[in-house]
DNA sequence: TTGTAGGCGTTATCAT
DNA sequence: ATGATAACGCCTACAA
């Protein structure tokens, strides 16, 4: 059964494909009564454009295409979900690229801008080198979410990870912890890096030694922090409080403290980073650091889509601030109930 | 810039587009010297063939949509990311179409395929009425999964419902329970009444009274079965066990258990439904039926791009089996620890 | 093995 | 306000 096309609605009304067209395109251009004429043909022949001669014509796709390391963490998902939205809003549809953390499956997701898929990209927390995606993202629209374009004039939308990771230290400083570790995600990442920064700076700007032991690389997933704190936990001289840069870490983390029969938040305070929704949902419910996730998904998709657009950008950096969220992990409500 | 075109390439190797065209559909039909040059010239050009003219030529997108009902939740993740994987590998990009559970978001999506937009659809556990679904099914590629095409020829994966919902009700029953609850989805939903009605089966099968006020209505999702739990267990007569329809509902009611100082599983015993990531985290580990994601993924996959193909399916319906996954939320070790 | 040329279904330009 | 027509970039008979 071939498709209807424009011409056969145009046969029907008797008039051009123009017209017919226009009627999509812009309606005022065309009389009423015409108008009139081609909705009913349209209706009866149940016709629906050829969206892919559309896009060739205009060599557009209104589509952009999310690369994202992970989509059943629920930080992730969340910040696809509201993509999803507002990209859906503007008349966008939304291509899904999960890497599974992979640099070589992101750069094959880069390369949809080169064969004309996608219209642009928002490439979250990437993980492939620099020069790779400079290449890229020189010539086609990039917004880059959780990580700084070094020395490249790539626009992108970050949290404050030093700035938050140094906060949630002081928090368990501030709770009197001396011996704190940190678990970090891969060093690799800038992020990673970002966050254990944050950490030591906090620890020395309040005279406290970093034991170089319990400052460990992780991978931001469930399992390493629970190893991690298997570890640690049952070493000679064993942590009271842990930074973690990820919530699934922490609740790795306890996990581990459970199985030893290690008390949270009491033997050991434990605070997280992203605010999954697990997070408050676990037992004990978790402190940690919230990323504004709605406003990263909501700011990179409005800069990616203006500058597909071609309109002048209102703002090409963010630093978007996180949020400290006290629940039970990090011990704060033993202190202060009253 | 002007785009680069075959028409370049063929200029720059003084061969004619026809011959640059064959270099990627079929290598073999040209001299390799001529294939070597061919190449070359792509190189120095950074030549990529523009996928919307393809499209557009073949009438094909190599890309399916996937209508989800919630990226949040973990079950419907994993499933999306796995069907992903498989498309990915087959060479087809994965549009993605999360409609917050909305019947008319999930009507939208489906007409993508009258537009071309795609090739086909797999639909996750359809809101929408047969008959607005069956209107495009009919003429498209769409698999449905989760759910049972009533009258109509759409293929379709689907979970044991019933029979899950059965063997986990008499798991209760054996534990020695017999003022069991059950919290279904929304009952407008196929799936919620299989359940449901799995339930009650087994209760009467068991010669036990199914006291209606046990039997609630939620809406699959984490504060409707916390909601539901509250309100039970402060009643007059508690049930000792639940039965709950999916995971998120579950692990609502062990939060309301928690919050009124009942003991899950001594007090209050609780098997979920899906086996989603945070079934095996939270506190008390949550005992649940546990779909095949994996299979429901790759199964329905593989029947759509062999429907778009139009090679002929080596099954329509398929039919997969939970299995029981013991954890601690059922009180299975209370009684069985030696 | 290679080249020529028509067409995929729209949109947009230019006349009318 | 409407119509004729030339692109958009690629694929594929068909001819050479």
């Amino acid at each position: 059964m071939r498709q209807v096309t424009m011409g056969d609605v145009a046969k029907k009304c008797k008039l051009s494909v123009a017209t017919v067209s226009r009627v999509y395109t812009d309606p005022e251009k065309v009389s009423p009564k015409n108008r009139e004429k081609v909705y009913k043909a349209i209706q009866e022949l149940n016709y629906q454009p050829n969206a892919l001669a559309r896009n060739l014509r205009k060599l557009q796709t209104n589509s952009i295409l999310v690369i994202i390391p992970n989509i059943m963490n629920t930080f992730f998902s969340y910040i696809l979900c509201a993509i999803q939205k507002v990209a859906f809003n503007s008349g966008y549809k939304v291509l899904l690229g999960d890497t599974d953390s992979s640099p070589e499956m992101e750069a094959k997701y880069l390369y949809y801008l080169q064969q004309k898929l996608v219209d642009g990209v928002i490439l979250l927390y990437p993980r492939s080198n620099p020069e790779e995606i400079q290449k890229i993202a020189g010539e086609y629209p990039v917004v880059i979410v959780g990580q700084q374009a070094p020395e490249s004039s790539i626009p992108f939308v970050i949290n404050s990870n030093f700035l938050s990771s140094q906060t949630a230290t002081e928090h368990m400083i501030k709770l009197g912890h001396r011996r704190i570790a940190h678990f970090s995600g891969r060093l690799s990442q800038p992020v990673s890096r970002e966050r254990q920064k944050g950490f030591v700076f906090a620890m020395e700007a309040n005279g406290l030694d970093v034991d170089k032991s319990l400052v460990c690389e992780g991978d931001f997933y469930f399992d390493s922090g629970h190893a991690l704190a298997l570890k640690l936990l049952s070493s000679a001289q064993p942590p009271s409080a842990l930074v973690a840069a990820s919530d699934e870490m922490a609740i790795g983390a306890i996990k581990a403290a459970r199985k030893l029969g290690v008390r949270v938040p009491e033997d050991f305070a434990i605070i997280g980073f992203d605010d999954i929704k697990m997070a408050s949902i676990c037992e004990p419910a978790l402190t940690t650091m919230a990323q504004p996730k709605e406003e990263l998904a909501r700011l990179s998709t409005e800069m990616l889509l203006s500058y597909i657009k071609g309109e002048p950008p209102h703002q090409n950096c963010v630093v978007l601030n996180d949020q400290l969220i006290i629940r039970e992990s990090c011990g704060w409500a033993l202190l202060n109930n009253d």
